[in-house]
DNA sequence: CCCGATAGTTTCGATACGCTATCATCTTCC
DNA sequence: GGAAGATGATAGCGTATCGAAACTATCGGG
């Protein structure tokens, strides 16, 4: 009685996926005018987000998963519209940190992902935690596949120490960490559980990931 | 005792947004060698999915929130790789019709999509269905503040007329609808519920908005 | 039959994006 | 001090994507 799908036996993952795809074109669709530029958008945000010592190009090119040339050219360009603000590392002459400058702050009041986010608010509560931490499994599982970095903040980071409350001291950059960068991206971070290891084989053995 | 954060208020939505952004794409950019573009894939992706008066360039378009000349340009390179076919409507003599070939379903089942959609088989079944239900909530919204064009199933689908079950009839194709089409996308798909009534207020007035 | 609207296609040009060198500078380590 | 490696910047080049505009074929009315 039921007729054969022949044509494409949807599955309700394969529905998501594609979603999320659809979503994110949507989403950065709205830039329009005379905005920015997706990628622009993009390095904006990560230099908005990221810990002091990652607002760097090479982070930034982990981040997005491109290559330093291709990140120092958008960098520049957003230095150039007087958004990101050239800086050069104390500890390290070969290091440049980049901060958002006033412009740049304000600017990203005009996101256009806003709308995006505007509708995630009105999102039920309990739904809408589940549903980010579900798109940070995934983002963290699919780092893992890809040989790209995986972006994350302290709290659940390896090199983290200190009780809950007490001042955090992190290991890897070696110093008591601010406040403000408790929550901010970190170049360094490594998840305290190894990302996707529950329910399934690993496809790539360890060796060869990391390299 | 609290640093003020004076460079970035985060909000959970918005890191969501733009983990949404993020996976998107690191999802597409599997693509890598000899294989698709992004756009190639998206419309593959839709032929595979559309019902069948939904799979025209127009159509695609108008998904894609594109013209009509760069959806003809990316189902024409479709159509040189072997992977669609093309057949003119009988009912009407400008409408063209694209199907899937068996080269077109092949190709499918090496979508780089298929990375992330096999993590989020890794997810345990309740969390999937509500992180669906969530993702085709924020598309509808999303689709709707942009005037672009909502694609969805006879499911929820004002035309579909008939018990649950029995054979529906579809309104607006002014016809019995195939089993196969009954999940399959279709351009006139207009939700029963009017997508984004429930939480919130309503940015724009309706006026303006439909222009 | 003519007119306006629609579907599809094509051409043209602009832009975004990305990669691969290549280079200069600086650090690190021996 | 010198070699090796890392960081950032830049130039050159290719391709993806896109939109506007022009053009054809068809449909639907009057």
């Amino acid at each position: 009685m039921i007729a054969i799908r022949y044509h494409y036996r949807m599955k309700t993952s394969d529905l998501a996926a594609e979603l999320i795809v659809h979503l994110a074109r949507l989403a950065q669709s709205g830039a329009g005018e005379g905005a920015l530029t997706p990628a622009q958008w993009t390095a904006l945000r990560f230099f908005a987000r990221a810990n002091s010592h990652s607002r760097t190009p090479s982070a930034f090119s982990a981040f997005h998963a491109t290559t330093r040339g291709t990140a120092s050219q958008t960098v520049k360009s957003l230095v150039e519209r007087g958004l990101l603000a050239r800086q050069r590392s104390e500890l390290d002459g070969r290091s440049i940190r980049f901060d958002l400058t006033e412009a740049g702050r304000r600017a990203l009041r005009r996101d256009p992902l806003q709308a995006l986010s505007r509708l995630l608010d009105g999102l039920p509560e309990a739904g809408r935690a589940q549903f980010l931490e579900t798109l940070q499994r995934l983002a963290g599982g699919l780092a893992d596949r890809r040989e790209s970095a995986n972006f994350g903040t302290c709290a659940d980071c390896v090199h983290c120490e200190g009780a809950t409350g007490a001042p955090a001291y992190c290991r890897c950059m070696d110093n008591t960490l601010l406040t403000e960068d408790m929550d901010a991206l970190c170049v360094d971070y490594r998840p305290v559980v190894p990302a996707e290891a529950p329910p399934m084989l690993r496809l790539r053995s360890t060796s060869g990931a990391d390299q």
